[in-house]
DNA sequence: CATTTATTTGAAAACGTTTTCAAAATGATA
DNA sequence: TATCATTTTGAAAACGTTTTCAAATAAATG
């Protein structure tokens, strides 16, 4: 290997031009005629030359880095939509760099402030509770995509899913099933100023019964943390309330994996006598027993959209809004009621 | 907020000294008066000063950057080790770069080549299959830590679980409960230069049935992939053999819950007809029906330890090699055999 | 062929730090 | 108080690119 590291100069001599000309064909501008740029190439690949980055920064200002920020590492959703980044990110010049906010207002900040400061081109937050006016702020400077989240003042930047609509659709799977008393296991979120994807699940679900003449009972609608032992929880406050009930439907997979758990201990059957579904289609969730039925939230196909689309903003190029479609996975936790 | 971006020199001025100065108490190096050093630190404030991390990376050599590069995001095990990384970075003055290798051995060829051209002060591998001489190479340019994997020459630099151990007790638990029958479902992996986590685990099971007197059936041995489909697989293949066993020992979490599918399809009861241990202790092996006995890998602790490990080496501390100790976790997949 | 216009080129000026080196200021010693 | 050792300081030279600007060359026009 080379003993010292070859620069830009080094091409520039081999190649018999001057380092301008090299800058030139490496950064693929115009105006620069065939045996020269041959020449550079040649040289190029001769001495196995390797651009500097930080130079090239500090000229350019570009940083060819996206920052990723997520509230949630180790959550196969949140997990799914940065593999998807990822993938999306691959084979282009862009690094990415990671930082998890934990739902904490201030690690969040913090990790926005570390990527400013590291001038990313551009930003994606994956979830997040900053509030909208900061959010619109770091939106005006550098390029931002939101993915699972939604913020009005800046829909076009938001990767999208329907969460009403997927909530909706699957109550309505349920009452079509034949179940009129349907639990439901929510999520406080702890961000007020922006419309969370737990809660919009909730409108779906009150909709649905709403439209079918069903009223809400808050009884029947209790709250978890998102995580598997908070569905547990969930089911044992529902058991406790002695209002009967003939289906669950739990704001996220995770959720419904727990509750799945505390009916199991009562000796409660799924599906034959409490039919269950849950929320994301997560892998676990097709090797359940019994397989899950849920809707799936096709995370690393967002992941993979938010990539592409903050390249486009980095390019100057208008995003299109996308909006992805849920899907009901029909498995076998949900039992028709005769 | 300022229009123009402030440099360096605006302090210098602000603070009436030289911009040597300024980057001396910004630098913490030694020798600076306390009334300059107070000038300087107020003007900081004062101008919310922000250093321009190309410039410094490029007069000082060093990024403050961690390459990371995984094999697997998605996987409960993998994630928890990037999550410990993230957590052992905050705070510290090093955001991490990350890349998936997807066990493709170009990918990771490539990813490590972005990381290396972007001049990262340390890489960190979470599993991975280039060749042993690569990775000694890399590792002789840039500090190195791999994390579920072992080199020897490079013993030093792995954090390293004792998988065999681990394997080995989790038989011998089986043993102890009765069992004699016992199946194993490993995987194969891409490389073979290298010990792998897995083989280590087929090791571990085969010696504790050795000493136990017992000879290894090669028709109770098979193979998946990791995924939890593998794990139906490999019980429809084990079942189809007729050999006869009482328990199945798969060599990590996912491959149990495609196992326990597979016997929930087949009507055979888990533990009551057969028992069924699994490796990691993924968060979902808690909330499986049965919960599942499993044995502990300390992901996000190993992670942590990386993150710390990796920053020693970069202060040209020794670092010790890092050897966690297995739990198992028993739970309710696995009888007494009477 | 003489001009004008367009294309290629290279010199040199950024980009914003760190770091080396020598000068200046200070403190200690005789 | 003069001398020497130390500590503080600032000027200037890296670091390796991109980019501006003007010069040089080539091509096109009348």
């Amino acid at each position: 290997m080379p003993n010292r590291k070859i620069t830009i100069e080094d091409i520039a001599q081999q190649a018999n031009v001057s380092i301008s000309t090299v800058s030139r064909v490496l950064r693929k501008s115009s105006g620069v005629a065939a045996d020269k740029r041959e020449a550079v190439l040649q040289a190029v690949s001769e001495l196995d030359y390797r651009p500097n980055v930080f130079a090239q920064s500090l000229a350019s200002g570009q940083s060819m880095t996206i920052g990723v920020i997520t509230q949630n590492f180790g959550s196969p959703v949140y997990d799914g939509i940065l593999q998807g980044i990822l993938l999306g990110l691959e084979g282009t010049d862009y690094s990415s760099l990671f930082a998890d906010g934990r739902w904490d207002k201030t690690i969040e900040q913090n990790a926005l402030q570390a990527f400013v400061d590291r001038r990313v081109d551009g930003l994606i937050f994956v979830g997040g509770q900053l509030s909208e006016s900061i959010m619109v702020e770091v939106g005006h400077k550098t390029p931002l995509i939101l993915v699972a989240r939604t913020i009005g003042s800046l829909a076009e930047n938001c990767i999208h899913f329907d969460n009403f609509q997927a909530a909706y659709d699957l109550t309505r799977y349920l009452l079509d099933m034949g179940h009129r008393n349907i639990a439901h296991i929510t999520a406080k979120m702890h961000y007020q100023e922006t419309v969370s994807d737990v809660s919009q699940r909730y409108a779906g679900y009150a909709q649905a019964l709403t439209d079918a003449g069903i009223p809400v009972d808050p009884q029947l609608v209790v709250e978890g943390n998102l995580m598997q032992q908070s569905g547990s929880l969930a089911v044992e406050m529902l058991l406790m309330a002695k209002r009967p009930f003939s289906a669950i439907f739990a704001a996220n997979d995770q959720m419904a994996f727990g509750a799945r758990l505390a009916l199991y201990r009562r000796g409660i059957r799924v599906p034959d006598d409490i039919s269950l579904v849950g929320f994301d289609d997560e892998i676990m969730a097709a090797f359940s027993i019994p397989p899950l039925t849920t809707v799936r939230q096709p995370s690393v196909e967002m992941g993979q959209a938010a990539a592409a689309a903050i390249l486009d903003l980095i390019d100057g190029k208008p995003v299109a809004n996308q909006i992805f479609r849920s899907k009901i996975i029909v498995r076998e936790s949900v039992a028709r009621l005769r």
